[in-house]
DNA sequence: ATTTATGATCGTATATTTACGATGAACGAT
DNA sequence: ATCGTTCATCGTAAATATACGATCATAAAT
């Protein structure tokens, strides 16, 4: 962000912009869907999904944790993640408001 | 994005992704509903509502612009915003299939 | 105890984002 | 023609984001 005046925004619009964050990369786009599809979520099975290096999926997975979109639990040596339904059913319901303020939907 | 690999993803994560990161800033979530709130809606107008210096109010309008959100009309030595509805209802559209496939909602 | 598997983190290179002052371009008004 | 208004663009500084190889930490298995 660089020099960020985020904190002159409200709460609100500050969370939203946050959510679109974890939401602005294709790869992160992918892991939701991927860890929807699958039963087993460990990290390994989402990196042979992707083009990309374990580390970069890695990445990937702390900034969609990082708002909450997903949560990973540790099983072992293995992690497991799945889907935050709790914060992705807020992160629609603040979209629809959005929309709904802004769009003829 | 640096050595971005965002072209080996399909063109519809692509689109959502870019549309979610105009999204990404309070800033931009905000000249949204200012838009749709104001009659008027010239560059200065949004200017004078947020804690940014013109330059920056532009270049957050231009990302807006970039992918769709809204259009920017040349009245004289002004330039008239709003948004575009038919992106804006595309994206809730493809937010909403998102959220569909990746959450109880 | 050593090895193996898994995944996070570190270090690093490069690109992009954010922000602003300064300048430039376009137009209306004088 | 000059001036004022409006807004885009340029130049630039600093912060973030993206990507990867290498390494570290953890726990199960041998």
């Amino acid at each position: 962000m660089a020099v960020s005046k985020a904190d002159e925004f409200t709460r609100s619009d500050t969370w939203l912009a946050d959510v679109a964050k974890a939401l602005s990369h294709p790869a992160r786009i992918r892991i939701l869907k991927i860890l929807t599809d699958m039963n087993v979520c460990m990290c390994g099975d989402i990196v042979e999904q992707l083009p990309l290096a374990q580390a970069t999926v890695s990445q990937h997975l702390k900034e969609l944790k990082r708002v909450g979109l997903i949560q990973g639990e540790i099983e072992g040596p293995k992690v497991c993640y799945c889907v935050n339904n709790k914060t992705l059913q807020k992160a629609k319901k603040e979209l629809d408001r959005l929309f709904s303020q802004v769009c003829n939907c």
